[in-house]
RNA sequence: GCCCAGGUAGCUCAGUUGGUAGAGCAGCGGACUGAAAAUCCGCGUGUCGGUGGUUCGAAUCCGCCCCUGGGCA
């Protein structure tokens, strides 16, 4: 079978939310038709958190190559565009030996800027940064949005100022580059993207399905994965919380149980609520923006095999050479 | 069997002297342009246990029935 598929150009994007299989699913295909596995998660970016991020196992990694999983520290920050750049570095080195890409991950904002660029705004150097995240941490967001509207009030009108993350960042662009960060977003898209045929695929599981499997999940990564000695150990690093690593869903959480600050059953409770709330975030995003691709989804874990791989034969078959 | 206390949203509960009901949590929808597992915005989803009655009008007052706790036997 295999020998019949020619050389791929092309990749596979597959998407979906926290827990629908997307790993596994990721496996069998590789192993279909000889391809590589690229993270396009976040969080499992970086090393130290393989347990509470979900990362596939280390057997499961030896079964095929896998690309972009734990190769950042956890105190290091990959922005949406740094992992583009290692994931187009991926999959021109995928291409070069003749194996087929398969970008899995849950993490909308990378897809989409892998596959339709971002404006290049100037790095901002880490004193601003910084300067402007103590500032924020001490003062509020209030000082924050009266600096924004100053130099900035299109964007400043837009924000809400409850949106910590988005005031910063719009902030720090004016103040840096002295562009107002609209019109750098207005700004055709530039910078490398990804080239060549794309086959999108969505896993959209239905709901309790979902929500089940989330939940039994977390019990496994405490009572069984090892979660909670895992996060000890990066905590033990004592790293600035607001780290995007210390971010994960589960490590706060983690951290407060192991402080006492709250019990165990709290700790359990508060992550699978959190982790529920964040697959719906997935889905919305999926439903809404990413339907626009064109492409297949499956609902059911049982069919995906059936459902995607003729779709990725044939699209290699006619697009992907 | 008798005596209390309760039955109101998915859960825990509030509901003034009768004017068809509201909080928290859960949930749902949406946004998303370089730290996105982040960050933010919006939305009560209801046979008020059932049934008769009093009343212009009942979650609220009365009768009966059902259910759940607790107590006495």
């Amino acid at each position: 079978m295999e020998q019949e598929i020619p050389s791929p150009k092309g990749c596979v994007l597959l998407a979906g939310p926290t827990a629908s299989g997307k790993s596994a699913l990721a496996i069998s295909m590789a192993k279909e038709f000889g391809g590589v596995i690229i993270n396009a998660d976040s969080m499992q970016v970086y090393s130290g958190l393989r347990v509470i991020t979900a990362r596939p196992s280390a057997e499961e990694e030896a079964e095929v190559p896998h690309r972009l999983y734990g190769v950042l520290e956890p105190d290091d920050f990959c922005s949406a565009a740094r992992w583009r750049d290692m994931a187009l570095a991926e999959i021109d080195s995928c291409h070069a030996k003749g194996q087929l890409p398969i970008l899995v991950g849950g993490t909308g904002l990378y897809f989409e800027i892998l596959t339709k660029g971002i404006a290049e705004i100037p790095t901002i150097s880490d004193e601003l940064r910084q300067d402007l995240r103590a500032l924020q941490q001490k003062e509020g967001n209030e000082i924050i949005y009266r600096r924004l509207q100053q130099k900035d009030p299109e964007m400043a009108a837009k924000l809400n100022l409850g949106d910590s993350q988005r005031l910063l960042r719009a902030l720090e662009v004016v103040e840096e580059t002295g562009i107002p960060l609209g019109t750098w977003q207005k700004k055709a898209a530039e910078g490398p993207v990804l080239e060549g045929p794309r086959a999108w695929l969505a896993l959209k599981p239905e709901r309790e399905w979902l929500y089940d499997r989330c939940n039994k999940r977390l019990d496994w990564m405490i009572d069984e994965g090892g979660a909670i000695d895992e996060v000890k150990a990066v905590l033990a690093r004592n790293l600035d919380p607001s780290l995007p690593a210390m971010k994960a869903l589960g490590v706060p959480e983690i951290a407060n149980y192991l402080d006492k600050s709250i019990t165990k059953d709290e700790m359990v409770e508060t992550i699978k609520r959190q982790t529920r709330r964040y697959a719906k975030r997935q889905m919305t995003w999926i439903r809404n923006k990413m339907s626009e691709a064109k492409g297949s989804s499956a609902q059911h874990l049982e069919s995906l095999q059936s459902d995607f791989f003729p779709f990725i034969r044939q699209f290699l078959l006619t697009k992907g050479k």
